[in-house]
DNA sequence: TCATGGGAGTAGACCGGTCGGTCTACACGA
DNA sequence: TCGTGTAGACCGACCGGTCTACTCCCATGA
């Protein structure tokens, strides 16, 4: 179905795809999948249009794969952090946002998360997009709450809040944080949130 | 500099401009700015597109106007429950809020509040159009910091806090549970707000 | 009283540019 | 020679915006 990366040729088509997700990510990211035509895309990847149509079936199937790439991303940069056994839960917890909060502090402070960025496309976005973007919303909720369990399980939470509705809200506090950014060009929100989280919400370590 | 409304010729005319933002308003709110063409708006209206350019000079200008008539909508509608002196005033805070929830309940659930669902459209946004955006951003966290210093005068938060800041954080967390209600098509989002900022945050009442 | 000139507003054809997507031609290694 | 991938001209649809033609109302003045 899609193209399977090749084996024997060397890389240069690899790095076609490559580069056409690496722009496609930066573009988005800051002008939306609406907000940037396929021939930007292009011509900042330095690619030309047969090529995209021989990797990608649609711009929507580039779209699908761009965020599910920029999961992958941020979970394998989150996992060591998450998984280290030698720190409480909630501190894990703390340290995952904290490197989000670096990301965007280190990017250009237009750029933000793709899959926040679209989510408030969702309304003019195709439907198989905005399953995408619906699907890992809900894998952040799932492995937000198995930490939220541990740390109900070692008692750093009280026992009568529910982990999956916990963190939902974590999540959309996030969310609402970054759109804070975007408006204000100012990292701020995110220590704000990070305040607001772990001192007052979660407080109390 | 723009048409003066019509004193003596009955009303078609302000009808037509009144009939153009409220296609405008919907459809932007469901769409986004950039995802809804003029002849979309245009048919929705069942206004042809001299009409249009005869009332606005641009479509960045009727999108201004659309925020702005957003904005004094938003405020027509809560401020009998701010000014209301028979209530505390976290108490009227969340009656605000509340009226907002009950907004979006009653509209269908794709419909936003216009103004946050063009805070994430910032990037492909013309730099008029955001620094609207911006502007009734800092209006309403005026207004909210105001009823934080009348609770803090009253005793009912802490002297602590800084009024501002936390009004900030209280916008940005509506924020957030907006794009989660647009995700999930869930109202349930904004529930869990309520009970976050007034039950927890602001709590003990 | 009524002809008339002009501004307000309606109506939609039309413009160049850009959109996502298709198509053919070609380079190159196996 | 055939499959893989590059290259870009080209397509119809649609974008925001302009332009001309037209209707209607009413202020004016003889």
């Amino acid at each position: 179905m899609t193209p399977t990366p090749p084996q024997t040729s060397g890389q240069q088509d690899v790095d076609t795809r490559e580069r056409l997700l690496a722009s496609g990510a930066e573009l988005f990211a800051e002008k939306g999948f609406n907000g940037c035509g396929l021939a930007e895309v292009l011509r900042h990847a330095g690619v030309p249009k047969g090529s995209f149509y021989h990797w990608f079936g649609s711009k929507e199937e580039f779209g699908i794969a761009l965020i599910e790439r920029s999961r992958d991303e941020y979970m394998d940069l989150v996992r060591p952090v998450l998984s280290d056994r030698k720190t409480g839960p909630i501190q894990r917890l703390r340290k995952a946002f904290e490197l989000g909060r670096e990301h965007a502090d280190s990017e250009a402070s237009t750029d933000v998360c793709l899959v926040t960025r679209l989510a408030l496309e969702t309304g003019n976005l195709s439907q198989s997009v905005l399953a995408a973007v619906k699907c890992v919303h809900q894998q952040w909720n799932a492995l937000i709450a198995q930490i939220l369990r541990e740390a109900q399980a070692s008692g750093e939470i009280g026992p009568g809040e529910d982990p999956d509705r916990l963190a939902g809200v974590l999540l959309m506090l996030w969310e609402g944080a970054t759109i804070r950014m975007q408006i204000e060009r100012d990292a701020r929100a995110l220590d704000d949130f990070l305040d607001l989280v772990f001192d007052r919400l979660l407080g109390r370590n």
